[in-house]
RNA sequence: GGCCUCAUGGUCAAGCGGUUAAGACGCCGCCCUCUCAAGGCGGAAUCACGAGUUCGAUUCUCGUUGGGGCUACCA
């Protein structure tokens, strides 16, 4: 059997959005299912749309996020050049023989000419004016230098029908289909003559896009047939969604792949939720590694029906591969936050990151929940008040002298020997555990939570900053 | 408007004629606990609607409603 070949195919307009990441997500991992290969082609035919700088973006981002493509612009390939806007001559070739082969035809028609052809309802159709033409007629418009563009010649009646592997059958009457624009006036092609060519002559087999394309499929399907080419597999995939009626798009704010990064979620995960928004491997799987996605992935999976995004969900994701990872890989891969905290530089980020793994989803909730170490100021003496440990300020008055004074006394300050001061206080006063645990830690950190508790953050501390506190605290108390 | 297409909890989803309709996120409660998390246990919540077909429809067919897409010298 052939090799599967698949192909991501961006416009460089921008950012790459999350929906055109899964895109290029499951080309990748059905082709390399199967050991087939992974194509990148830059789509920039339209030149008004483009931005720059976004395609060294696409590049950047499916290295980062582990898509990687085997041929493309950047890495090479026996198909090249990747980048359309370099492949203007190729195109105008082929557009050339498809009117010879009676499936394109120039067109001359004005602008006004089109706009006159209106009907009731403001939608214009073109009525293959042109192609009464004779040869000579073309030829003599050409040598006059009058602006034309080259339309396809979809038949006028008939219909078009292909099996996508997602929707199944579908089919098309071409009275339904105009006569549309393969070559534009600039010479440029349209992305509806391009990508047939280029999918064609790059050997694409299985052409994986978005459901856009699933109603005009049955006119690239014509210029295959025309050209003698065989028809290449078809997989629609399902919008990403908003909400319920908006579509995920660039408009909408943070839905990039690199401003996800940049929020702090683990990209791994980005690259497992979205993999899991519109597949499903049947299992209750779903914290999957990209090999362990490529291992399971298959079409079936595949569902019809749009997906919301949810970002919540995806968080979660990401506080799953958090836990899991060394405190070093923590620390590395943190360290973008921990530089942005108060903390940087005076602590030891791996003690830190052993209390945070299991209390942040995503990297950027690491400053605010360490500046405390850094941060102590006045607080709420409310604080010291708390119901269900049983708590008030009266008996943090009791319990701080006391318990200062057993750290104090302490020879070594180690975890272990705080957790004995703090016990014996609690033994000495007769009191619960969580009446005394509870105002240390308040008076020490002036925080209702914190990551970790007494002895955690007395540790970092150290001695005699958390003497400092105490004293601060014992004052504050009494006013 | 025409054409294509989709429809299971709030969200992602399994299901593919007979099930107590999985699982996950989120939410709520309990346990654990010096706080917050983590962890454990439990709970509320779904087959859009209407006709068929069938002994029996979430599942098949048709329609309705609702959503998405296409209808560009955008992709």
């Amino acid at each position: 059997m052939e090799k599967i070949r698949t192909r991501f195919a961006p416009s460089p307009t921008g950012y790459l959005h999350i929906g055109g990441l899964r895109t290029a997500l499951y080309g990748y991992l059905y082709a390399k299912k199967q050991g087939g290969e992974f194509v990148l082609r830059i789509e920039d035919t339209d030149t008004a749309r483009y931005v720059d700088g976004s395609v060294q973006i696409i590049y950047d981002t499916m290295r980062d996020s582990g898509i990687m493509y085997d041929e493309g612009p950047d890495v090479g390939g026996n198909y090249g050049p990747y980048v359309q806007s370099e492949r203007k001559s190729i195109y105008t070739e082929y557009a050339k023989k498809l009117v010879e082969l009676g499936g394109a035809y120039y067109c001359f028609c004005s602008p006004e000419r089109i706009a006159s052809l209106k009907d009731e309802d403001g939608n214009v159709r073109y009525d293959k004016h042109c192609l009464k033409l004779t040869k000579e007629e073309i030829e003599q418009k050409i040598a006059n230098g009058e602006p034309y563009v080259i339309r396809q010649n979809v038949p006028e009646s008939g219909t078009g029908s292909y099996h996508d592997l997602v929707y199944g059958d579908i089919s098309v009457d071409y009275k339904d289909i105009e006569d549309g624009i393969l070559i534009k006036s600039d010479g440029m092609p349209t992305y509806n003559f391009a990508n047939v060519i280029d999918d064609h002559l790059m050997g694409i087999t299985h052409v994986i896009r978005g459901t856009e394309y699933l109603s005009s499929t049955p006119k690239y399907n014509l210029m295959y047939d025309a050209f003698g080419w065989e028809r290449p597999v078809y997989i629609h995939l399902p919008p990403i969604m908003k909400d319920a009626t908006r579509k995920l798009s660039k408009r909408h704010g943070d839905v990039s792949y690199e401003d996800f990064v940049k929020k702090g979620y683990v990209k791994e995960a980005i690259v497992n939720y979205i993999a899991l928004l519109g597949w499903s491997p049947k299992t209750n799987t779903e914290k999957m590694s990209l090999a362990e996605l490529t291992e399971s992935f298959s079409l079936d999976g595949i569902s019809k029906s749009p997906s919301i995004f949810d970002e919540t969900k995806m968080r979660w994701l990401s506080g799953e591969y958090i836990k899991e990872m060394s405190d070093d890989e923590f620390v590395e891969r943190g360290m973008p936050f921990f530089k942005e905290s108060k903390v940087y530089g005076k602590y030891d980020l791996k003690k830190i990151a052993s209390l945070l793994k299991t209390r942040v989803e995503i990297f950027s909730q690491i400053p605010e929940k360490i500046n405390f170490l850094e941060e102590f100021d006045k607080y709420d003496l409310a604080l010291y008040t708390h119901k269900k440990m049983k708590t008030d300020l009266e008996i943090a008055k009791t319990v701080l002298p006391i318990a200062r004074e057993k750290i104090a006394n302490l020879k070594e300050f180690t975890f272990d020997s705080v957790h004995d001061a703090v016990m014996e206080t609690v033994g000495e006063l007769g009191m619960k555990n969580g009446q005394v645990f509870w105002c240390v830690r308040v008076a020490i950190s002036g925080k209702e939570s914190t990551p970790g508790g007494v002895m955690e953050i007395a540790e970092l501390l150290g001695k005699e900053e958390t003497l400092r506190r105490l004293d601060f605290s014992i004052n504050l108390i009494n006013g």
